[in-house]
DNA sequence: ATAATATTATACCGATCGATCTATTTATTA
DNA sequence: TAATAAATAGATCGATCGGTATAATATTAT
């Protein structure tokens, strides 16, 4: 059980960073919240920034496949996948620790375009749209490359009028504008 | 000229934020830069987070009416300005120092609903929003509400979109799809 | 000119930051 | 059982954090 320790560090920084994100979490709070030496912390990562990382990766793991399976869930049809994108957005939206997209948070607290975080973020965001773009074409649309750039500029949307705005609506309206355009 | 200090001590603290976040930026690094006593700051604002806050107050001041300008100035007719919104946004996206939205970054380091600097946040949308209504209105759209919520959820998304995943061309895309729910 | 106000520089506070070192103990594996 | 590796607690580091106290200096208005 080599990793058993690494992984309990990264459930719980990634626990941490979205409750009160990444600057405001400190190791100290992270590693005594682990139950965790600090020297084995230190031992499985070579800086702050790098269990940062490892945080983003688990959560892009984790969303992405926790998504496709709500999608398909919420969706029998190619078709009707589309539109349980949105559905899954609001389940999301309603889970009680929502906190906004954690890679849209990640990339506002370290600007750099070069910054590894922010390029791992919107990796994030690349690999959503691949994912938006398989949905449009298994459910054999015309121009389902654009209809995809579409979705994901909704999706977006609908994450930031839920988390900023408090929107509670904003993915049943994203869902019925798409509708629109499919 | 007693509120001189205070004006350049909210510009500057502005810069840095948007530059490299709330967090990152100390009160060190904000009065050294505008050439100012730690306690003129502190005359002035009565915490960091009273300063973060006047910025966003500051912030929502100028870019709305800025935005409200560039629209004026890229659309001729109310119709036209529906679309000029996204041509604005584009604007927006090309500046040599986009870092974002302030108040989307802002919500990402102060994630809980009722903190103030959140709750500034959100009003900043809010107030987006309405602007954007009121171009729908005043083009005699039919559910001028309900396009102004879409073309909000397409403006945010594009913001995302430009930032996080380095989209150079979100604003284009997010204005062809406007153009086909209008 | 005088009185009130604003701004200055500097030292200081306790707390926390991320990170390293050491020495000891606990598990794992040979 | 012996050798190896992993994890532990705790001290320590220099730097920085947000915020305060003080006393001298400018600025402003009466």
């Amino acid at each position: 059980m080599a990793s058993g320790k690494r992984d309990h560090l990264i459930d719980t920084a990634l626990e941490l960073f979205c409750q009160d994100g990444f600057h405001a979490t400190g190791v100290d709070k992270i590693i005594e919240t682990a139950g965790v030496a600090r020297m084995t912390m230190y031992n499985h990562f070579k800086s702050k920034d790098e269990l940062i990382l490892a945080t983003l990766r688990r959560r892009d793991e984790k969303f992405r496949n926790g998504f496709m399976r709500a999608v398909e869930r919420l969706g029998r049809t190619p078709k009707d996948r589309l539109l349980a994108i949105f559905d899954a957005l609001e389940e999301w939206f309603r889970e009680d620790n929502f906190s906004g997209c954690m890679f849209i948070n990640a990339s506002a607290e370290f600007s750099g375009t070069d910054d590894p975080i922010h390029m791992a973020s919107a990796e994030h965001k690349i690999l959503m749209r691949q994912y938006f773009k398989k949905l449009t074409t298994e459910a054999n649309t015309d121009a389902p490359d654009e209809l995809a750039d579409e979705l994901m500029l909704l999706a977006e949307g609908a994450i930031v009028m839920a988390y900023v705005a408090g929107d509670a609506n904003a993915a049943a309206r994203a869902k019925a504008t798409a509708g629109k355009l499919i």
